[in-house]
DNA sequence: ACAGACTACTTGGATGTCCAACTATTTGGC
DNA sequence: GCCAAATAGTTGGACATCCAAGTAGTCTGT
């Protein structure tokens, strides 16, 4: 049941003649939330055959392009950006369903090294695939949108210490 | 401790030369997400000595943008385009701080309504201000770039079945 | 060589979201 | 009128995320 106009716009009108301030920042922001949202979902629907969600996928794909197939937990999470505990979580999960192995640090006895199995590389692979037939839940956007969006952000996230 | 490299991009790379399809979504979709991240930790953040979430400060704005001060529970799920559940979970909230109180429908007794008190007047009062003073997270933004993002994500909301 | 600081990961607890199932109420068709 | 279908909200269970605290191992300065 689409709603018959565009909630964001009225949500900015309303901050407007409430002499709220910020209401471009807010219509963005909220605009984020909401892309993140539907994004989400259609990519979980997407993986869900897979036995997969977003945050697993993201790992198996960062263990693919590693040289070996293997990486500290502690890079996973420097690169998805995400906490600790979030890693320990995902990679128990894929090691629970045998597409990754927890290894021992050959020099450092503190590391953890989650690397692929034969099974992960083959679900990995086509998960990616599945991933590349929706687009990345973005179906609706046109190359430029795509881009734009892309570029808008870079801003922020260098800002926010990513990079 | 930033990266030495735009992680986003380093991806885009990998997949293409992994000849895995979707490149661009990929990086849309990942700078969507990612972004999403940066925002909802700052905002939160921002929110914190309110009591309130993003949720809660979202469900609070739009009682005080009605008419009565008071909204369907129904109604508040789809103008934020939450599950019931989390509607009747963040209602649950608001109104043990005092900040909202359930009310019956006049004419129909399935329904709930959701009333705004004096003091969650004014709490989402102070707290639209904290909102406006941190841009909503999205300081490092410039207005071209916000007003770029709200563009480009606006096709994907109405092809999702938003409005 | 060793104490203290730091790093890597795991665990337990709190929160928030969704889904499925359930209750209560209203609406529509016959 | 009445029964089936639809609607509104709540509840319990599954999951994911984070934080704080704990354990284990490594590094640094003296």
């Amino acid at each position: 049941m689409p709603l018959p106009f565009d909630p964001i716009d009225e949500a900015r009108r309303n901050w407007r003649s409430n002499r709220w301030g910020g209401a471009d920042a807010m219509a963005a922001a909220t605009s984020i939330t909401r892309a993140h949202q539907v994004l989400l979902r259609r990519i979980d629907a997407a993986l869900t055959p897979f036995g997969l969600n977003f945050s697993r996928f993201e790992a198996l794909a960062l263990l693919h392009f590693s040289r070996h197939g293997s990486l500290p937990l502690g890079k996973i999470g420097d690169r998805l950006q995400v906490h600790p505990a979030s890693v320990t979580n995902t990679i128990d999960r894929l090691e629970a369903d045998g597409l990754v192995r927890r290894k021992l640090h050959p020099s450092d006895r503190r590391t953890t090294l989650a690397e692929l199995t034969g099974r992960g590389r083959a679900t990995v692979e086509r998960a990616a695939e599945a991933m590349a037939d929706i687009r990345f839940g973005l179906e609706g956007m046109g190359r430029n949108d795509l881009s734009a969006v892309t570029t808008a952000l870079t801003g922020l996230r260098r800002e926010a210490g990513d990079f």
